[in-house]
DNA sequence: CTGAAAGCGCTTACAG
DNA sequence: CTGAAAGCGCTTACAG
């Protein structure tokens, strides 16, 4: 139940039902100018009433207003963006838009820009340093005001001409050797040490480490953690897998090279994914194959996605807060006229230990 | 470890160490303008040389195109679109992004607008009627050549008099009774039917329906579907349980309400839930308490969410292919000059039985 | 094949 | 408090 008539309301629009949908003609648009003519002042009072209301006359004020809702009108951001400069959109390059982890990444920022205010540009790189760079550039074909991203070190130059053009840039769960950039880091490589140690004193040592591509900065400090964590224990041995994109599919697809070191002598007995989604696929690919988990292979993941807790077995995960990452990101933008916000701290990484890994000893 | 520290600088405007990273006088952005004098041709030779080189000698589009490389130019996208009347940017509203569901359409929305090429401008309407339309204005605004969306009844007259603007408008998962624009529409009420015969020839009577928002098209017409698997059954009894989000906190907070029914007489034995990110919060709601899923009570999901196979139990739930209908949508639109897209069939929905849900017999 | 000129809708000093 | 005018960077007929 629940019809709800949708409002025959057409009033002003020339708009008639089931017709040219995109007439060129018929495109009725009004702009500012013509609110102006309406209400009986100029486009510059217009202007004021939108951008500087205390400098308009009340009953002025009052009178545009209520043209402007009669005919829903709405300002040309192009206009206004060639006219000042610059946009107020935001753009955010996200490994994959698919990934929940960037999801509530995304969702964090949107707790700041307030969905409808400030226009969020996304695009998903899919750990391509081509695409992030072509996203780039129509991010800043765009007029954005600024840029969110865990960029690919080889994209870092465009970076810094972006900035130079005055296109703010933060640095989105990365590191950031030079400090050139504003940014969040999260320490990736002890999250992934905290992992690394955890199997370590459960008795692993000849153990597999599922990773995206290396020229993701954060992928390499993972495993950069993840070798820290097993130096000086001198008969481990760390079997990196190197996948071309942090995908369940990925993950699933891994299990054949796992399959081989399950195989080898001295066999492995624990795998560590860098993030949850391959943690996932693993699990999925080594399910199908009748692998038990974590009776003949422990699985380690990275993130504490969403669903992590209810997997079966429970997934051990490093986990961090996605949503306060975009949100921390965000909040180092200088959005507004010149608010500068607070930042906010953010908890370091923490191993939550659930059932996919066990100890040897 | 982990020292993360949030930049100490809280002026983010001289940010970085000893530099200016937003000058107002240091922003270079060069202009078609600039190339042409450059390159000593016109202005308008610069603007064909990107956007109709047929138009242009071979050699003056090479020594154009040079320079324009040489100094990372990019047409200014809000000139262009205040020139020619529209940008070609879309505008995506999803119920939420941090839902993998959602994440997924986007993804198959970004198999045809290829990120870098076609921005995508999204917004999460978090199941808000005011949300929806204040994301709605700003991408009128922002000059979109359409959007994506599955509306919020109420907000049809907007999105209406956007189309007679000449903003395309592609209904996405949605129902359009009307039929008034063009859209991929699944059948959710089929789906959600589905869910019911299973649960009603298994010999359940009494079921609990967790869903979305009424006002939600597609929330309603699952509702109808359950409600339609069940009529007929004389002795059956559907108690429906409206959330305000479809996330997985509230999906947890609604375990609270399934208690009390199943505390009554006779007690509640299932329950749908309307998308798996519900499912999975009923599922930890009812893990935290104790109670047995499928023993002491089945639940069944909706959308076939990349995790639904590995929870403990699998989770039972309406599959529908998230991607393909980002996908299918997408294509509805105008993307290019007018390069009509041939629209891609849809699988209906089907249920996949796994786990979560027992017979009584 | 190339260039001069107009104008998209807005904001911004600057007068009044 | 309000308006006339300039100009943001581009594209588009229109001449040449």
């Amino acid at each position: 139940m629940t019809p709800t008539p949708p409002h025959p309301d057409d009033d002003h629009c020339p708009a008639s039902p089931a017709e040219h949908p995109l007439p060129d003609g018929g495109a009725v648009r009004l702009t500012s100018k013509d609110i102006g003519r309406l209400v009986g002042v100029s486009q510059a009072t217009v202007s004021n009433a939108i951008n500087r209301p205390h400098l308009v006359a009340p009953a002025t004020l009052a009178a545009i207003e209520r043209v402007m809702a009669d005919h829903g009108y709405s300002v040309n951001s192009s206009a206004r963006a060639l006219k000042s400069g610059i946009g107020k959109a935001l753009g955010v390059v996200v490994l994959d838009v698919a990934n929940p982890f960037w999801g509530e990444v995304v969702k964090g920022i949107e707790t700041v820009t307030a969905p409808g205010r400030i226009p969020l540009i996304i695009g998903s790189s899919n750990e391509d340093a081509e695409t992030e760079s072509a996203i780039f550039q129509s991010f800043e074909s765009q007029g954005v005001r600024g840029i969110l991203v865990a960029p690919t070190p080889s994209n870092l130059p465009l970076l810094r001409r972006f900035r130079a053009k005055g296109i703010q840039v933060v640095l989105l769960d990365s590191e950031d050797p030079q400090g050139e950039f504003p940014s969040i880091s999260l320490d990736h490589a002890a999250g992934a040490e905290l992992a690394a140690a955890y199997l370590r004193d459960g008795g692993h040592r000849e153990v597999a480490l599922v990773n995206g591509s290396p020229d993701i900065s954060w992928c390499a400090s993972r495993s950069r953690g993840f070798h820290a964590g097993f130096a000086g224990v001198a008969d481990a041995r760390i079997h990196e897998i190197s996948r071309t994109a942090m995908t369940v599919e990925e993950g699933r697809q891994s299990v054949d090279v796992l399959l081989e070191l399950l195989k080898q002598h001295p066999p492995i007995t624990a795998v560590f994914c860098t993030n949850d989604m391959l943690a996932l696929g693993v699990l999925k690919g080594l399910h199908e194959r009748g692998i038990a988990v974590p009776g003949d292979l422990s699985v380690v993941g990275y993130d504490d996605a969403v669903f992590a807790e209810l997997l079966s077995p429970g997934l051990t995960t490093v986990h961090q807060n996605a949503t306060a990452i975009g949100r921390a990101a965000a909040l180092l933008m200088t959005l507004d006229a010149a608010v500068p916000q607070a930042p906010e701290p953010l908890q370091p990484p923490h191993l939550v230990v659930r059932g996919s890994a066990r100890s040897l000893r």
